[in-house]
DNA sequence: GGGTTTGTTCATTTGAGATTGAACACTTTA
DNA sequence: TAAAGTGTTCAATCTCAAATGAACAAACCC
């Protein structure tokens, strides 16, 4: 951890506007924090200010992205439930809007990044319940025993939050 | 992101025991999900499973990682609370254990790695309505308007969430 | 058929940030 | 006073996930 790092540059995109540039901003940070890539964000955040949907092209040539990035980034946001495809008819493109229910967001954040790791961490834990058996040494054992259980107790009180939390951001 | 990526590699620890090592593996994953660097997990999952508390070398000699990466560590979980100081009479080392009361570490979390960012993100918000104000076509206006908005709803939400998170895994 | 548009895949490259390690400061011991 | 012990700092290095871009596939058009 760089002891409190302060903010990160900001890239220019010289085909949007200052309003489109700080919006997209937030969100580069936004998903910084939550362990997504830049590229996620600066898509988010473009679909998320723009009044009318936007093609994969629009992506790449306003972020100034590759395609490989718009193309993968879009199938993330898909995923998590962010965006929304859109048809229009007269195009084979397809084009994209930003969700913007809060609900929608959190619950696609929690089932694709959050779930899976509990639920990975809580199997270790029966497992490492196991291990911890063998221990030799009583008093050793006796320990191991209770921070194993003590870690699974972590865990549990984690998958019992998600649920309220979603109830708590509900609309 | 990498489409639903797969347990990372295990890093093999040869004066460490099958325990701590699986311990050790689960905080590394854990602080992986949380943005913070795996020499921070590895610290905190030794310590976790410590049953005595441990000076500095203990940790670069078991874990195999430098005196800077240890040091650097402890700052962190220390500043995040995570880690108490222990006197030992008759040493002068310091020593540490691991705080284990789950209240302070979300909490301790929450105030180094989230609030932060909220607090940046709401003052952004802040100042982007003033932009928003400037759009010349007043549909557009009207339309960043309600999104700058909603997007500080977003952080209003999150700000409010907080405290009741820390409430309901306090203890 | 051949050409164009649209999007995906994935081997390679790149870059942010994590880690190292040497220099340094401070304290204690001899 | 020197020598050893303990810990910090930070420029240089390394690492690995993100981004690239070229090859490919599929759908459409003429």
């Amino acid at each position: 951890m760089p002891p409190l790092r302060e903010e990160d540059e900001i890239r220019d995109f010289p085909s949007l506007g200052p309003i489109e540039t700080q919006v997209i901003q937030v969100f580069v940070d936004g998903v910084k924090v939550l362990g997504l890539p830049r590229s996620i964000g600066e898509i988010y955040g473009l679909l998320f200010i723009s009044p009318e949907p936007l093609a994969l092209d629009d992506l790449v040539n306003r972020l100034g992205i590759s395609k490989g990035s718009a193309s993968q980034g879009l199938r993330a946001l898909k995923t998590l439930g962010a965006v929304r495809e859109i048809e229009i008819e007269g195009s084979r493109r397809s084009y994209y809007e930003a969700s913007t229910e809060l609900k929608r967001l959190v619950g696609g954040f929690i089932r694709e990044q959050v779930r899976p790791h509990l639920e990975s961490g809580q199997a270790k834990v029966g497992n490492l319940l196991q291990v911890a058996a063998t221990e030799e040494d009583p008093a050793r054992r006796e320990f191991y025993d209770a921070r194993v259980k003590q870690l699974g107790y972590w865990i549990g009180r984690g998958r019992f939050v998600l649920p309220l939390l979603q109830k708590v951001l509900g609309q």
